[in-house]
DNA sequence: ACCACGCTTCACATGCCGTTAACTCCAGCA
DNA sequence: TGCTGGAGTTAACGGCATGTGAAGCGTGGT
């Protein structure tokens, strides 16, 4: 599981700069377009976890960016956000009926941006900060370095564990069935015996806790945060 | 399908007003509060789908009122955005650190703030499929994490219990008639015996409440929100 | 070569959940 | 009133999905 991959899309160099800038700082995979054509186009290549759209662009602005955006398959789980400059009110109205998840109004603040982004990214996939807190009760999943903290604890988990945990993990409440948990964490092709998946649930429960890991009889496991 | 429930949290009776009459405009159920305590509480009864906080009050600032508003269990459903002036930067960052879906920038115009409210709702509904209404004395089927909402309590069923409340409530008021049940819910190759729906039926209304199932004799079952 | 570790499998235990059977209850009908 | 058929109720049974401990098996490091 690499960085996360932040298209950017503006007409302006400047703005462009700035943000790419903030968001390198912070570890993001960060591509550029100056309009909307190669955004759109750039977007179906990488399938970006975010995509932050200027409003104001010649040629194609926006929402119509957005739009086309949304109706390509592979990226509906692609978040979108605007960035609009103050007094655009119907921008925002638009936008959010064009589809888009946010908007972030200019002029940018780093803090706030990055702040921003974060929050987004958190919704689309809870990948990252599990457990809603640092304040060590809750459980964080670093899928960059594979690690695990739990209550304070630095956790190293075998392979598989941890990514049968970053699966369920990734949402919360969500029932994952068998066949789901062993397509993504073994792949289609491969064929383990029933067990296999219960003993790793085991495996988590003994390190992290029971509480975690719900079993839904006849139906799968899920992680409840 | 009863009207959205809006919670409105803010120490300005200006803005309070202000605010109420634009959604009340919008056919929202609106409440308010003028302090953080008091706004927890309020939650707490009435369940609201979303819940406005303003960022600077007296006694219990949004922050922490978001914090205990995400930690009563039954309003893990609801949306929670702050309100919060231009220039407390700093206050998103927390803010959605805090738990907050989202935060809308004052100075508040109604278009922005009608728009805003729409799209988080919006976003809410889309998570969950509601068989009756939203105004408490509803139920809420969440296929995804297999849970049953009812009165602001989660309820785990077992799969079959599931899977038949799921199919009843999925068309409030339409009678499904035990062949039909049974084709569906157990597949048209199995064969049980003719007591078997009955027991199913008798354990969901033992769990949920016996007006929710009507029988129909001589025909069959439905489900009345 | 040995050990440690991770992944899988096996054999058995456990307990929930679905089903059934044997009733009772109720309404319609003659 | 008694008969009849459909539905409600209850408890008990037993299967089967899952839990569990231990034992294989391959691999990579020392």
């Amino acid at each position: 599981m690499g960085k996360l991959r932040i298209l950017l899309v503006d007409d302006e160099p400047d703005i462009l700069e700035f943000i790419e800038y903030n968001l390198v700082k912070e570890g993001y995979d960060v591509h550029t377009a100056s309009n909307g054509r190669v955004g759109v186009e750039m977007a179906k290549k990488l399938l970006p976890d975010l995509v932050l759209l200027d409003v104001m662009m010649p040629e194609m602005d926006g929402m119509e960016t957005c739009a086309e955006i949304r109706a390509h398959g592979p990226l509906t789980q692609t978040v979108v956000a605007f960035l609009t400059a103050r007094g655009e009110d119907y921008s925002q109205i638009a936008g959010f009926e064009a589809g888009a998840d946010d908007y972030i109004l200019k002029p940018i603040k780093p803090k706030v941006l990055v702040s921003r982004v974060q929050a987004l990214l958190r919704r689309k996939r809870n990948s990252g900060y599990v457990g809603g807190n640092y304040d060590g009760t809750g459980l964080m999943i670093d899928p960059e370095r594979y690690v695990v903290m739990h209550q304070g604890q630095e956790l190293n988990l075998p392979k598989k564990e941890f990514e049968l945990l970053s699966l369920l993990a990734s949402q919360p409440g969500k029932v994952f069935s068998r066949e789901k948990i062993l397509a993504s964490v073994w792949g289609t092709d491969v064929v383990v015996g029933d067990r296999t998946i219960d003993v790793h649930i085991r495996k988590l429960r003994e390190k992290l806790g029971d509480e975690y890991f719900k079993t839904v009889k006849g139906v799968g496991y899920k992680f409840v945060g």
